[in-house]
DNA sequence: ACCATTGTTGATCGTGCGATCAACAAGAGA
DNA sequence: TCTCTTGTTGATCGCACGATCAACAATGGT
């Protein structure tokens, strides 16, 4: 039979340790939720004492709205970088609007929606929801000014529009989360609606940049 | 001082005791979220002792996700009669677009919320979820096959535009359950959206009946 | 080779959860 | 008035959680 896993861990700067945990704790959540990041699930999937966790994190408020923070930062940062290839304002809200509804991030999704709950009881979650949203909110808004800077969108309350959009899409992920199936044709009827609200012409938000 | 309150309940009929539980989950979801319906908090909640509410229940899955259904259930129903009593697509497409915005529901948004996330572990809720949403789904579509009718709207497949339009209605209530400030012109902003989704003209969905 | 530093353990406490069930008592029918 | 049905109790079990801390052991500096 294979040795029992008890041993004693070996000892590591802390660190490496800390990191290990953040880690651990990031791919807790990513397949199992906010919910699951428990002293005693971090400390198995790291390998060591529960007693451990605890010592490097004040409490578990702190490392949940951490890890939150941490993987939906990252999400927005990799989102943005893409968008800056893009030479115009009509691509860069179309990809926008195209990847975030592509159905391969559902385990963000997730996250975001347990956040939203569990930041009613949980205030550092909760200021940690509420940045991270405003990052996501000035990506949006960047773009909707550049639009109307061009002249390809026309609105007069680019911060208002910009929060609209990002609660249709959010809306429309969560949805995504309970009912995967049925509808397909996401992407383009929320570029239908994106338009009437920017004011851009019908079919300028092209999902692929040709066709 | 007044009488320490632990007397014995008096006795009561099953149906009448059943309606009590019933009645007390409802209550605390919509105060403290679906979470918060525990066997202790429900039973304190009626007055009586928790093994009661656990006799009147098969587990406290099912009545979270009765009590899920019940509250969602008559929000639908509430909305779907003042819909029957404006006589044009526009208006009645206009109306749920304001009604479901105009921040009263905040307390049903959070258990909608709740729920999504809660399904996931708990079967029986995630089926009341589904349940909930298409009749949702079908209260929309209702409207705008009207409106395609009439020939206000045009619209090629009702079905996947009016679940576009539930998401994004959804989406927007969540937002405004952790971010309340800072957007005003919701109702308007969306409207736009939801012309240039279903075709209508822009303006055309009048928040009020008329200016 | 020794020792002080410090990363690590794991038992332990208090809390709250769902579920179970023998015992109790209120009330209706005889 | 008696009795039997049945609504009701509350202690109890097993489990999981966050948090705490004395004891332990690995390591690097001397």
């Amino acid at each position: 039979m294979s040795s029992t896993p008890e041993k004693r861990a070996v000892r590591k700067s802390p660190a490496e340790r800390a990191a290990e945990i953040t880690e651990a704790a990031r791919e807790i959540a990513l397949e199992a939720g906010l919910t699951a990041l428990t002293l005693r699930n971090v400390a198995a999937r790291v390998g060591v004492a529960s007693g451990l966790v605890a010592h490097y994190q004040p409490n578990m408020d702190a490392l949940v709205s951490s890890t939150f923070a941490a993987i939906v930062a990252a999400e927005t940062q990799e989102i943005a970088g893409l968008l800056s290839q893009r030479p115009n304002p009509s691509e860069r809200l179309g990809l926008l609007v195209e990847t975030l509804l592509d159905n391969s991030r559902l385990d963000v999704t997730a996250i975001w929606v347990e956040a939203w709950t569990l930041g009613r009881r949980n205030e550092t979650l909760a200021a940690s929801v509420r940045e991270q949203m405003d990052a996501w909110q000035k990506v949006f808004q960047g773009v909707v000014e550049d639009g109307n800077a061009t002249g390809a969108f026309n609105v007069s309350d680019a911060a208002a529009v910009a929060w609209q959009i990002l609660g249709m899409v959010d809306g429309l992920n969560a949805q995504s989360l309970v009912r995967w199936d049925g509808v397909n044709d996401r992407g383009t009827h929320l570029a239908r609606a994106v338009e009437g609200m920017v004011g851009a012409v019908r079919g300028s938000l092209q999902t692929e940049p040709r066709a």
